[in-house]
DNA sequence: CAATGTGAAACAGTTCACAGCA
DNA sequence: TGCTGTGAACTGTTTCACATTG
């Protein structure tokens, strides 16, 4: 009955795990076997005391005195954040943007291979895009259960989000990243992200003003 | 001396002006002259108290018993965004993905054209892009001065990001988005935004795996 | 004794509830 | 009367300070 190993992670230590794992990963390779939370925070872009916090909750791993032994964190946090192993993309829309993504080798090598990819457009259906061939986007469902997909990326232009978000969730889909700008909405049951290219840089330009007017 | 007219816009507001001025827009061009808080939280996907504290802050532009005139209020966010005249791009990184944003068109509808395309690899420079031609990294500061780019995004393999941030810091851009993965560090008068696709999907992966938890 | 783990304090952001105004 | 504007309560996150321990 409800057996959780790890009883609660906020979003925001959520959010820094990965940031942490890749640069554990980094630090494996060069062959360091322990970590501080200050060598780890600076490797991260963040403070000490946010680390240890963040990795206590996950559990008492370090040594006092010694700090974390990197191998055994990267298994760690690679359980918590559930990338044991490969967790399979579709992307839809083969434009610029899907193709960018699918050319992208990090997705694979960091445990999300890319595994679908299909688009509407007859004249893109059929081509090879790394590797891998664009499938009809009618045939979305089939793709994502013959690659047992579980993960979706939305690379249309914003008139067709929606919906492309719709036909994800009808072919079993619960997770989904969104490229395309304006509102998409999902059930409860399903967790949306996006990332909106407009919204980055209109922050950015406020902060520019921002500098612009202190001077 | 000192005298700011928008005293102090909290970062998460910041972070939904853009979401709200998208949707005004799209509102504006239905012909809506009036919203309310209510459906202005429709369209950007968030609650209504929410709108309305954010919109306080930029001064008390709505009409009590009636709402907020759309024009009048995109004008206000765009002056508070300082989204008042059009922000000069320079994409570093002329790749896969450096050109899918170039080709994306939202960009310079939303007032933020691509100016300048740099790229440090030789089959790559001399191309067109877009309409823009690939220039040598070399001539980034050059670039960024001609067409008075205040905005640079990196779209470049991890391991030049770093220097690239330099470099764009050194051709006088203080506002810096940045795709690639891994820390990047700026001075504390830079303003460094980062799209970290890896960090998405592993964060999905973690509900996915919260979700099958559950079942 | 160096570095972790963690309560407590401070801060930021969201939600609630309702007073106040067109 | 309907919808804005906002103090107050609440929730989540970060920072601080320090006791704890390998």
């Amino acid at each position: 009955m409800d057996e959780v190993s790890t009883p609660l992670v906020p979003e925001a230590t959520v959010a820094r795990l990965p940031v942490y794992l890749r640069g554990l990963v980094d630090l494996a390779s060069d062959g360091v076997e322990t970590v501080s939370s200050e060598q780890l925070a600076a490797v991260a872009g963040v403070n000490a005391e946010n680390v240890r916090k963040d990795l206590s909750i996950l559990g008492s791993y370090g040594k006092r005195g010694v700090g974390y032994e990197v191998d055994f964190l990267i298994e760690q946090i690679k359980r918590v954040l559930g990338a044991g192993d490969p967790v399979s993309v579709v992307i839809v829309g083969a434009g610029n943007l899907g193709r960018a993504l699918a050319y992208y080798g990090g997705f694979a090598s960091g445990g999300f291979p890319i595994k679908g990819l299909v688009d509407s457009s007859p004249e893109i259906i059929g081509q090879e895009v790394a590797g891998i061939t664009v499938e009809p986007f009618e045939e979305l469902k089939d793709v994502v259960q013959k690659n047992s997909c579980t993960l979706g990326i939305i690379a249309t232009p914003a008139a067709a989000a929606q919906s492309v978000a719709d036909q994800l969730i009808n072919a079993g889909i619960y997770s989904i990243l969104n490229f395309a700008p304006g509102l998409v909405t999902v059930p409860e049951s399903v967790t949306l992200r996006k990332v909106d290219l407009a919204t980055e840089l209109h922050i950015l330009a406020f902060h520019e003003q921002q500098r612009e007017r202190n001077e």
